[in-house]
DNA sequence: CTGAAAGCGCTTACAG
DNA sequence: CTGAAAGCGCTTACAG
């Protein structure tokens, strides 16, 4: 391996000298400037990334870090779509990504303790939306630069990109209300993530505002249809009282659903509308095209990354600041053409 | 930011010595151990991962290479999969992963140099299966730890895990072939990735083996598909002499064809039987599930991970290993019930 | 069983 | 404009 002294030694200067065209200081004349590249180029010398960063203090590194467990989240497209674009900035600006995930709440704490203790990364971006997250009250104590992404119940001295969740869903709704629906069902994700509770706030405030009722019997959650896998949201559709439209938290639960509904020949969009969230890609290939909020995914991550690199690299920044990406709901078949009764 | 100097002073020991019982070393007596230890605990301390690295010349991280463009990729699910099985491996051998992607050639280099040459990394995982690669030539010059998920052309001293594709195909059109069908179709990806390349040849083995006639008009590859965004696929299937099954070479191309059959009032299976690849969650929630080969992509990121650690740790680890990962064929609506003629 | 010293490959005041 | 020296936070022969 090749340091720094063999290119001193080789272009007759010091260390000093070659770490200083290194950086490009202003104060080497450009003959030794030149001379020395060339001598690097040559021998086709890197400077040793760990030793920059241990006296540096600073590794150009941050962690994403999953919260555990990550296998749905990598089920996702979303989560991919996360992930690029916190890559696009974070390697823009010359950072790199540490992806890291757990498995359990003791690991939670060794990973915070060796990557921010340790002086592993210089900040990091935490995908995660759990109320009373103890991850974030930690790194909040520790005063680390942390960007969120999602929402958390405490105010914190720690930056956040999110979506206006609850705008998102009401939007949703709304539209299925000017479709002119009056039965509106909502199906959630996961009752403990603030994106469920945010997005049924939503629905619960379009519906008010529209002066509909909100039959409970219409309000379920995934953690209860994962169980029962569909079999409870049939009979629900047998019901003679049921809903002619639902708002669905994402575009993977709405596949479902329109398999299910198509079993038992349900028709959508004529007898069942659906809007959903996320507009992955497939979301146009349903056998129904599906209405979806785009919630902008890829500009959540770019904007997470560039967020905390900023707080990074400026130190004036604002430490709560709160970015909300907005969002847009794109049109389809599955909510259009309902008939009237 | 507490030292190994500052544990040394508090227990009134030598800095060698903190550093002795942070690597358990055997000769330290029990007591010292257990002082020290305390006083880690006391003090939070946590050791400087920077400064190991510097010292030890080993970083414990690789990096994932990303093939540019990445957008596609992080597109798939497959993609989210193979990450997944890759951390799982990765943190439970203690190793950090960096995800890195690039956006042109220059790029690939710059990187390169800056992870290996900077010893910023102690080995890569390289998502690529083009052909002929620059940057697979590159690491192998380099002799540096690589594993490759997917197949190259040239016999490198690089480790690798892949599927065998060529088989998979095979067995993909095999069934088809056993379901009745005599007039099948090929659609496969971008042409010069070794994927495209493998699956075509595994389809025309099976179509020969079972003497069946290879028509050049319905082999398609997606570059084409993507530009005419599958008005040439209509025109294709409005055609009389029109195949009866298509092998397809990922789920989200053959949603795309399920689409376009709808529109179209074709049928799947009766008219038209489909087989695609890697068996992504929403397959069994298309309109028509569809069958898929599962090629075990968790299973391929994970051992790609294990390989390159026991590259990293066991230095008689054979240095062009080639691990294949099975696959198996998950039959669904799509390829059964086809209505002989 | 433990300590003093040298060194990993850089950077950066300080001095000239 | 450039060099010698100290130091970043560790590890590890060497010596005792």
């Amino acid at each position: 391996m090749i340091t720094i002294k063999d290119i001193a030694r080789e272009a007759g200067v010091s260390p000093s000298t070659v770490s200083r065209v290194l950086s490009n200081h202003e104060r080497i004349s450009e003959e030794t400037k030149r001379k020395v590249r060339d001598i690097m180029i040559k021998l086709n010398y890197h400077p040793n990334i760990m030793a920059q960063s241990l006296v540096s203090k600073t590794t150009n590194t941050f962690a994403i870090l999953l919260p555990r467990p990550a296998e749905e989240l990598f089920q996702d497209v979303f989560f991919g779509e996360l992930l690029r674009g916190i890559l696009a900035s974070s390697s823009k600006h010359h950072y790199d990504t540490l992806l890291t995930s757990t498995s359990s709440t003791y690991d939670e704490d060794e990973l915070i303790n060796r990557l921010v203790l340790g002086r592993r990364v210089d900040g990091v971006i935490l995908l995660s939306s759990r109320l009373e997250d103890k991850l974030i009250k930690r790194l909040n104590e520790l005063n680390f630069p942390t960007v969120i992404i999602g929402r958390t119940e405490e105010e914190q001295q720690l930056l956040s990109v999110d979506t206006d969740n609850v705008q998102a869903s009401f939007d949703a709704t709304t539209h299925l209300i000017n479709q002119g629906h009056k039965k509106i069902g909502f199906i959630g994700g996961s009752s403990n993530l603030t994106v469920s509770i945010d997005r049924l706030e939503g629905f619960k405030l379009a519906m008010n505002k529209a002066q509909l009722p909100i039959n409970e019997d219409w309000l379920m959650d995934s953690d209860y249809l994962q169980q029962s896998s569909f079999r409870a949201i049939s009979t629900f559709f047998q019901d003679e009282n049921r809903p002619t439209a639902l708002v669905v938290m994402d575009d993977h639960l709405a596949f479902g659903i329109l398999r299910t509904m198509n079993e038992l020949d349900i028709k959508c969009p004529k007898q069942i509308s659906l809007v959903s969230f996320n507009n992955i890609p497939l979301a146009q290939m349903a056998s129904t095209p599906l209405s979806s909020i785009d919630i902008g995914t890829y500009q959540l991550g770019y904007t997470a990354s560039q967020l905390l690199i900023k707080r990074l690299t400026q130190p004036s920044t604002v430490l709560n600041e709160r970015v909300i990406i907005p969002h847009r709901l794109v049109i389809r078949e599955s909510s259009l053409n309902y008939i009237h009764s």
